[in-house]
DNA sequence: CGTTCAATTGATCAGCGTCAAACTAGGTGG
DNA sequence: CCACCTAGTTTGACGCTGATCAATTGAACG
């Protein structure tokens, strides 16, 4: 790894705080990879030698069963991936494809439990990102268990917006199908939910969506902090 | 709190390996409490102040949304829940009630985390426990999006099948009516995926299961580690 | 300009939820 | 100890949500 890359790394929110020497046991061995968009980064069940991190690109994580798949979440950079079971030194429970063109640091997972044993500040570092992805996945599922295609949209919808900085109008940064396979439908369904949102203020034509009127939206959606608000 | 509960709470798996000091912290102020079953414990949505372990009876975690209810999982002893919440200083994702009479210890959540910040080995026993309930919740999605309610039945059967130890006959430890909200389905739904397993050698009265045909459940269910294993 | 794949649309169907009613079991009080 | 009451469970009929299949349109890319 380059000088520079390792300086972009150390950087990061996990490794900030840490000490020089914690860090110089962590690199050590470590990669920066760039892929083109569609490669297979890791597969589920295979044995977790790199902590992952996504610096550049996207990446979506799926999983499989008995012939079909399901994309469980895309991740934005900066974003840490297969960290749980880095830290059990399990299997992976998904698989990793990049979505778009992405550098990724690979970490050998061996490192990361060395420093853990011996660097107290780090693992309550990694404590933090591996209770706040385990909220993340519970709202998922309340998210998935409670809402209907069309609120499940409506509501993804509504934080779209919200991070986009409550703009009437952005893009989807996905696309279709997948956002389709993460909410847990198909591509005609969400076709079809898109259409019946058209009667609470919401256009959506490729990639762009135009919100006519939000607060029509947000009376259907109606979301709740305890499903849809990232950091809580 | 009483000596002898709390050499219990000391000789538990979080807390066994913990320097004395650091259990004093914790333990200062903590409760041990008894409640009957129907009690609720937390609200979703409200602030975590006490971690709590589960050390008697059992327990169901549940989120609502827009007036209906789902059980996100029901907790066996000995299991901590609002691990999270505790951790990241944060609102309740879920409520939870007690389910059968109960005996609960309290930790005060800002107790843990002063722990946290002076003790690493406790730290490194927290993130195993966190990333262990990320990758049961990860499972759990894995198995609401990829499979049918009668793929879920199945696979759940086959599970207390092995827990109890590969008897053909074992009893089922929740209502149905709880049973069919946790796996995301009606009770009358359950009521017809349990008619529909007889197909593959499973029968059910009250919550006495026989499976008759182990081998053909298995061959319908197809279950994997990578859903269906809790340590994997 | 053609190839390819995503996105849409329509028709159809299966899975699952809803509603209503009958049945059962467990617990309570007389 | 039994009758009753309440709540869980089951069954049937029905309807809606969402999946599937097939065909068309649309858009990106070489």
């Amino acid at each position: 790894m380059r000088q520079s890359d390792i300086s972009k790394v150390r950087s990061l929110d996990l490794f900030r705080d840490m000490s020089d020497e914690s860090f110089e046991i962590l690199i050590h061995g470590a990669f920066l990879m760039s892929f083109p968009a569609g490669s297979d980064l890791i597969t589920e069940g295979e044995n977790s030698d790199f902590l992952h991190i996504l610096i550049e690109g996207s990446v979506e994580l799926f999983a499989g069963w008995s012939g079909h798949e399901t994309v469980m979440v895309t991740l934005q950079p900066v974003a840490t991936f297969i960290l749980a079971a880095t830290i059990r030194d399990a299997p992976y429970l998904m698989s990793a494809r990049t979505v778009s063109k992405s550098s990724v640091v690979l970490l050998p997972s061996s490192n990361v439990r060395d420093v853990l044993k011996q660097d107290g500040t780090f693992s309550n570092v990694l404590l933090q990102e591996m209770a706040q992805c385990y909220r993340a996945v519970i709202k998922n599922t309340k998210n998935l268990k409670l809402r209907s295609s069309v609120e499940r949209l409506a509501n993804y919808l509504l934080r779209c917006h919200r991070r986009a900085g409550n703009t009437p109008e952005f893009d989807l940064l996905v696309e279709k199908k997948k956002l389709a396979s993460t909410m847990g439908m198909t591509p005609e369904n969400l076709s079809r939910a898109i259409k019946a949102l058209k009667a609470h203020g919401v256009e959506i034509s490729g990639s762009k969506v135009h919100l006519t009127d939000v607060a029509a939206l947000e009376r259907f959606a109606d979301p709740t902090p305890l499903i849809d608000q990232a950091d809580y």
